[in-house]
DNA sequence: GGAGAATTCCCCACTTTCCCCCACTTGTCC
DNA sequence: GGACAAGTGGGGGAAAGTGGGGAATTCTCC
């Protein structure tokens, strides 16, 4: 499985288009190729998942219960804003319109990996996401991974 | 497992670079290669695991649950941060910009043994670090191991 | 249904950064 | 004091990132 870290702030072109770093790419599993999904992300981010990362998303997605409507609220909202796309040859990607509204994006976008899936951020609504935290970072990891 | 002990000045490149102190490197598991992978550390420094304790990490990791902001808020922090890294021919490992700049660190770094991972200071941080600290060595210990 | 406009996709070329290698200096151990 | 290991510094080549031109496709409006 890929297993995505780093940080890295590339700039987006004219025609709506980021590099992925190369250190990224590289940790792929050969069956996820060159395609992804990306989607609107927890916070104001776009997450931008590998085919097989993606297709276990699925499969979770699946298994939810439809009679209950706050899970169709969730299943309509992951999946009204996905889309596939594939890198091209240089690495990069092509941003819809609707996710780089929704994510704040302009002409600089922050890439960050967060494990099984990578992160695109418009770097000041990164900014202030890291002022609004309540805890600071060994504050949270003492919450999270029990201190 | 590693278990690196001791300390070390050494100087940073104008490319960034550091050594590892031989005595270090000796003691990696055959199994972590020269594979390392850096981070954000707890207090103004650099954490640099070997691969074997990283990759236990990483597990730690992917079990939390992404669906807590609290999560979230830690894992995006701990791998933002997050590079892999190899010895070079000279056991010099590069230096990440951003973690330099979070560090502190310019020309000089003090590589400190903290058994499962090494730690990369900046001089004067780490002098500044050690003179704030409210508990004396003995008074400390008495407090964490149970006088 | 057809013409024009806009968009997307694919490719090429330039610039910059990074990585690998080689050589020198310093320190340590016998 | 000599030999070897450890640490320091820099140059060259390859790869990664950036930008733009042009063909094909789609969309829109008549």
């Amino acid at each position: 499985m890929a297993s995505f870290k780093g940080q890295a702030a590339y700039s987006v072109d004219s025609k709506g288009r980021v590099a992925i770093p190369a250190k990224m790419r590289g940790s792929l599993a050969p069956s996820a190729k060159s395609t992804f999904t990306m989607t609107r992300g927890f916070e104001r981010c776009v997450f931008l998942y590998p085919l097989d990362a993606w297709e276990r998303m699925e499969g979770e997605i699946a298994g939810l219960n439809m009679y209950s409507k706050q899970s169709r609220d969730f299943v309509r909202t992951i999946l009204m804003w996905a889309d596939e796309v594939t890198l091209d040859a240089q690495g990069r990607v092509p941003l819809a319109r609707p996710l780089m509204e929704f994510a704040g994006i302009t002409d600089k976008a922050l890439i960050i990996g967060a494990l099984d899936h990578i992160e695109i951020w418009d770097p000041e609504v990164f900014a202030r996401y890291l002022e609004e935290q309540q805890s600071d970072y060994e504050t949270l990891a003492e919450k999270v991974m029990g201190g």
